[in-house]
DNA sequence: GGGGCAGTGGAAAACGTTTTCCACTGGTGG
DNA sequence: CCACCAGTGGAAAACGTTTTCCACTGCCCC
């Protein structure tokens, strides 16, 4: 059942049936009906493999998360993202292969699947420190995009937030309600969510002439025992020092900051407001429902599957380095602190602040 | 950079190249010897898409999750199943080609992708009523097998847990420890989960002689909020009829469960027994440490490839439907039940159960 | 009426393997 | 000394496409 069949059984040649299926072939309309009719009726349906030998791409990019990427302990971040891959590679005629588990870790596994033809270039996310994944990759000369993520290697081609901006626009946010004394919540060091939000958080707060507070920014984990730990201390700092409001710098954080919040009885946003960031499906629909910067997903995917494209073709198309910005999305868990002491230099500041925003 | 060019540095033909790298070719170690040295120098790697050609398969299998798989929301099975297919996968040699999302519902997608030659066959689980996909891709002659829930399509290959053993296992745990009122918490009615797990339950129940009652064995779906919702009316009832334990036959439902119970500020075990099913990753480190049926995710992948695999070598080989046995994992989340009224029935059964037991 | 030209379809070479058959070698037993 | 055999390596045919070149057909315009 090749296109041999096909031509045989529509009276034509051979090359003609492949160009009868290439929409950009100059063939006369009459004979590629014909031969599309003659190819249904045989049941025939083309050769990937085949097409891909002489094409000699697979039409395949290869998605490397980290390990045990779906498990529920993994922040939503990956599914959401994974979705939007899934559905810009489709639009794009392209196949997903994930590439996931420990195995993938070290840059080998991966690269005998590119040098297989396997796929033709890989969209890759945060690596722990000390793999070698991205670097071999480079030096291997195989298209490669980073997602939600940044690098130092000039080569390398990214597709990140804005995350000063955003973290700048959520404090700002907050400071707009009269906040005055917002914590942030952060994970580890080395990720592009911690670094620069860190940077837009203290740039809204200098603008605003609100001093940097180091007891707002402990540091901490991902980990949701890291995260209540952190809010424990901050809770137990006296009243005038104590937080106003939690800007969580990813909404992982969030969720397990809300829940630890209502174990202990405090009421958001009545007694403390609570900011997340990156809008993952489902915060809209936590009780409060969740205020976060909305990361545009779909744009991110696209934009990374494109990059991998024309790095496909010509591999000195890499090291193109893209930041998208995040929206404020207001709902329902932010609000303006009740009166306390740290309420007093809010007018003067709100008002201002008014302007500034529209 | 292709075998031609090894033969050529090798000063041997090219079938001998080929050979040189089949394990079981006869060819001389020297000529093996030089062959590969030749390839190392050369950087030499066999292209998959070419083989695939001439050997007309592909050595992948496309998964077929349901939409959204990673999503947290969903049951952290399908991530544990997931990694245990992708280790089964590595051991033989094949890839794993992830088809999910809401367009994998409709068979088309799945069956091009067979036809195409990028998949010799399909992993697939519970399909809800109406899909189309099973017995499309059976009506095909596609290589399938259904994995953790079972057909009645005696053409279908599926692997499932022996549910109705399993869980009378895991009742009669409970029963040991000298529960009689044990509620069982199952999710919606299609899925193996529910209904072979109910029966295991009544059995379990009717062999100790304990009335089975109806208003521990409520409706529900797999809903938090249905989980919710199913507790409060257990706890609701008057002492006598309240449940000692809780048999939820998921351990994402269990989880919930010890959630709401925390809530509640009631014990577990003390105030009420938890048993879950599955042993999923992270119930071990729950507080407390859920007592669970352990399904051996690792057998049941390896299973489903193996006969994925005869399959596609006789498509005539398929209709092969295997129980696999869960085993009792108890740990901290099971105890005798507090001196109640119910308990006054406890001492002979107990013993009686306990040579039983042994 | 002839020379280009646009439009169409065919022939054939590639793509990089696997696999089958065949030939050659040297050793061994009759 | 010859025939057979095991062991080894080569030649060549597939596998099913895409793509490049080439030829043919009318057609238009000079």
């Amino acid at each position: 059942m090749s296109i041999r069949d096909v031509a045989a059984k529509a009276g034509v040649s051979l090359g003609t049936v492949s160009k009868a299926f290439d929409d950009n072939a100059k063939v006369s309309p009459h004979t590629r009906e014909r031969i599309r009719l003659a190819a249904t009726e045989l049941g025939y349906h083309p050769s990937a493999v085949a097409r891909a030998m002489v094409r000699k791409r697979m039409d395949t990019v290869g998605v490397i998360f980290p390990p045990n990427f779906a498990a529920p302990s993994r922040p939503a971040f990956y599914s959401t993202i994974f979705d939007a891959l899934l559905e810009a590679a489709m639009i794009r005629h392209k196949d997903i292969s994930l590439c996931t588990g420990r195995l993938w870790v070290d840059a080998t596994t991966s690269l005998s699947r590119f040098r297989d033809g396997r796929c033709d270039g890989f969209i890759t996310f945060w690596q722990p420190a000390g793999s070698d994944l991205i670097p071999a990759l480079l030096d291997a000369d195989v298209p490669v995009v980073l997602l939600n993520d940044r690098g130092s290697d000039p080569r390398l081609s990214y597709v990140d937030i804005d995350s000063v901006a955003s973290a700048h626009a959520m404090t700002r946010h907050l400071l707009d309600l009269g906040h005055r004394r917002i914590a942030l919540l952060c994970g580890d060091k080395p990720v592009s969510t911690v670094v620069p939000r860190e940077e837009g958080y203290r740039a809204a707060l200098e603008e605003a002439s609100v001093a940097y507070d180091s007891a707002l920014n402990l540091p901490g984990t991902f980990e949701p025992r890291s995260i209540e730990s952190r809010i424990d201390t901050l809770l137990d700092l006296p009243p005038a020092q104590r937080p106003t409001a939690l800007f969580c710098t990813t909404d992982s954080i969030a969720l397990v900051a809300l829940r630890v919040l209502r174990q202990k009885n405090l009421r958001v946003p009545e007694d403390i407001s609570v900011a997340g960031h990156d809008d993952l499906p489902g915060v809209a629909l936590e009780h409060p429902a969740l205020t976060t910067m909305r990361q545009p997903f779909g744009t991110i995917a696209g934009h990374a599957l494109d990059l991998l494209v024309s790095q496909e073709r010509d591999i000195s198309a890499r090291g193109t380095q893209l930041l998208l910005p995040a929206e404020l999305v207001v709902r329902a868990s932010t609000a303006p602190p009740l009166i306390t002491t740290s309420l007093k230099a809010t007018a003067p500041l709100h008002s201002e602040n008014k302007e500034v925003n529209e």
